[in-house]
DNA sequence: AATGAGGACTTAC
DNA sequence: GTAAGTCCTCATT
């Protein structure tokens, strides 16, 4: 169980798990994050969809990351809410005296973090390709913990922390408390644990949604189990379909890799030594860099993959066939 | 100092 | 055999 200590954002998805919170920290605690995903960031892509129930839930999240969480989940209680959205709950008890409009604003609700509950799923499925492992962590192998764990470090440029948790297993980690994650890792324990709790949380969707206990699944998380169920199978990955994953994701990666003129297929790598390190993880190579990677990448030169673009640059490359 | 082009050899699958 | 990884030289930015 978390910590009282860390304020949630209740951006749940519908239900948690065994007891879990929302895995979004709030804000003050996203200070400190380097880039967690937060509330606001994964709403900021729907702002085309939902624009004005983005803003509406915007304020409330405000609103909950101001709150206690025990006085929180006391209002629950005591709108008779017990196994419920914890946002949604949270709202109905907000909203007492406001009947009139709080379906509507729960289905509002709960349409957005339906839309955020898909984001994560597939951040999940993409990361699970850039990495090659299995997307519940309770299966991980010591190897596949170790990498996911080296992977989250350097994604969210967090300090490098993996020895703290070598030799043990997906679900060693998924038995470890918020607490013992702060005292393997001081700085940034808890950060790993939140990362953590996404994926379990994640993974306990899916085994939810398994075709022998579907009854109780709302409209509209069929598609999500789908994304959740969509094999993340290992298969070695070529350094350019590699990149290309990046470039999908530039919420996650934008930092380091991104495309320049997608249509034309151009990228740039921004982190050269960010890329060569993700690249080096997912191959198991430790001793990648971006002499190494670039070599790789001019090998596709004569393939017909990958080429400068007409007007050269420095670190831009060019897809030959743009998808 | 970092990046870029390629040769030559090795390694993993 | 293929796709990279490693190492290296020399050129360019």
């Amino acid at each position: 169980m978390s910590s009282p200590s860390r304020p949630h954002i209740y951006v749940d998805v519908p239900a948690f798990p065994h007891g879990h919170l929302s895995p979004y920290s709030a804000e003050e605690h996203l200070k400190t994050l380097y880039g967690f995903p937060s509330m606001p960031e994964y709403l900021s892509r729907f702002d085309m969809l939902v624009s004005e129930d983005t803003a509406w839930i915007m304020r409330k999240t405000e609103t909950f990351t101001s709150m206690d969480r025990d006085v929180e989940l006391r209002q629950c209680k005591e709108a008779g809410q017990d196994s419920v959205i914890d946002s949604t709950a949270g709202h109905r008890a907000q909203c007492v005296g406001l009947s009139g409009q709080t379906d509507m604003e729960d289905r509002c609700l709960e349409q957005v973090q339906s839309l955020v509950l898909d984001e994560v799923l597939k951040d999940i499925e993409t990361a699970c390709k850039l990495l090659n492992i299995t997307p519940d962590p309770t299966e991980w192998s010591s190897g596949h913990a170790q990498k996911w764990l080296l992977w989250t470090e350097h994604l969210y440029r967090l300090p490098q922390v993996g020895k703290a948790f070598q030799h043990l297993s997906g679900s060693d980690l998924c038995v470890m408390s918020e607490e013992e994650f702060r005292q393997r890792c001081s700085p940034c324990g808890d950060v790993l644990f939140a990362h953590l709790d996404i994926w379990k949380t994640a993974a306990w969707m899916k085994d939810r949604c398994s075709p022998e206990n579907n009854t109780f699944i709302g409209a509209g998380t069929d598609e999500l189990c789908a994304e959740a169920d969509s094999s993340c199978s290992g298969q070695p990955i070529h350094l350019w379909q590699f990149l290309r994953e990046l470039l999908l994701k530039p919420h996650n990666y934008g930092r380091s890799i991104r495309w320049l003129n997608k249509e034309k297929g151009i990228f740039k790598i921004e982190d050269s030594a960010h890329v060569a390190k993700l690249w080096g993880i997912r191959k198991n190579r430790p001793a990648m860099n971006y002499d190494k990677l670039s070599r790789s990448i001019r090998q596709y030169y004569k393939k017909g993959i990958i080429k400068k673009p007409d007007v050269s640059q420095r670190l831009v490359y060019q897809f030959v066939h743009p998808v």
